[in-house]
DNA sequence: GGAGAACCGTAACGTACGGTACGGTGTTTT
DNA sequence: AAAACACCGTACCGTACGTTACGGTTCTCC
């Protein structure tokens, strides 16, 4: 109540922001320990500026959550043109970056964490899990959306609901790859695996979802 | 070192069962908390006993996910007939069984606390993780696997590796669902829909595997 | 150059919790 | 009946950690 700690501006200290990169760096590399004098003596600041900065810890982990999200926002899947093979570079550029980003150590940790104390019926910061989600799964869905329904207007494409649309490709993509790292499951996606894969599903996808004007597969003369 | 606490047998005493749902009922019905004090309350049993049955705070845990595993072992699927029919329903029927599953508080639970510590770079018990996997979505791709490989021999889907094949079905089936029930997402899902999107997935699935021999939706003459 | 703010490092406090010990009670065994 | 056992309830111990307090150092501003 003394003062409103972190007021949903993005008004970060460069030194701020390096603290928050030490909590990111310390909950990647030793798991779920995190604790406040870790990351006091990691990020070679007093627990004292802490508190001060971020309140309690609570505060702490939501503005690394926030600073996280806002470090991912990434290139914006152009739908100029409007022919088929445009519109599968698009869903593979997309369906790759979400691949790699969700397979990341970082998030995965961000994840976990949120997931972690996602239950606390308690009083105070319950609402981790829904920053996550607001910042990565429905950022990803509402970034996606133009894509889909420039396809769908074009002729490409054809669905009655864009979400339920998006769910589908969203499963083929990840199928059960996030689960399964956060269970701690190995399974290291290296960057051609990554492209194989997006390229699939989005194939897999077009073949569901695609009106099969040019559908894929069905080659001119490329492959 | 005296004693083997739970040496991988089933031998779990009454007792000891209503020990264990009552941890599962205290997980599900405040989240994350779960202190042994709060177990052995519960469970109306003393503290003592609780670490002279399981050894300690993570023998507990160990076991309450093994019993809640052995709880959940269901139908069989069976693969007697041959035809698309049959296998679309094995499939339904399967889907269905693991989405109301997946979405159940009990299994959102367990998951959150399995991944919660999951990443305990410490010494003892991070398996909980490899456990949870191992008799959850390993046990479900094995008992899955008869299902597809008739299918296939009987030339009603196609596919080259089987556990790809199983992936994409759990995609199309899960989705976002798992990950966002994790991250407290509301989102219930009631019977009727769970239903459906066994139904549409498992639809999907045969599009995209299926050898087009009586397609479901594209009746008798095929495509 | 001196006052004050910002901040580091560390010590101190209070609490929560895992784990143990102990007395009391009911049940089984001899 | 007495001893042995299994268990409940509770008190207790040690530690870890969130949070606060404080002395010392650097930087800024006048």
């Amino acid at each position: 109540m003394t003062t409103q700690h972190d007021p949903q501006g993005e008004a970060l200290t460069e030194r701020q922001q390096a603290v928050l990169d030490a909590v990111l760096a310390l909950m990647v590399e030793q798991g779920g320990e995190l604790t406040m004098t870790a990351v006091a003596r990691r990020a070679s600041c007093s627990k004292e500026t802490l508190y001060k900065w971020f309140g309690d810890r609570d505060g702490l982990l939501t503005a690394t959550v926030r600073w996280q999200a806002s470090k991912v926002r990434a290139g914006n899947y152009d739908r100029q043109r409007l022919d088929v093979s445009a519109l599968r570079d698009s869903l593979i550029r997309f369906a790759a970056n979400w691949l790699s980003v969700i397979s990341s150590p970082t998030s995965i940790a961000l994840n976990r964490l949120a997931i972690a104390q996602g239950g606390k019926g308690g009083k105070g910061a319950g609402n981790l899990g829904a920053i996550v989600l607001a910042n990565g799964r429905f950022a990803i869905g509402e970034r996606l959306r133009p894509v889909f329904e420039a396809g769908r207007e074009a002729g490409l494409i054809a669905f009655a609901d864009t979400e339920t649309a998006f769910r589908s490709f969203i499963g083929l993509v990840g199928r059960d790859v996030q689960i399964r790292l956060l269970l701690g499951d190995r399974l290291d996606l290296a960057g051609p695996e990554i492209e194989r894969d997006a390229a699939r599903a989005t194939d897999q996808f077009l073949a569901l979802y695609g009106t099969g004007n040019h559908a894929p597969g069905r080659p001119t003369i490329n492959a």
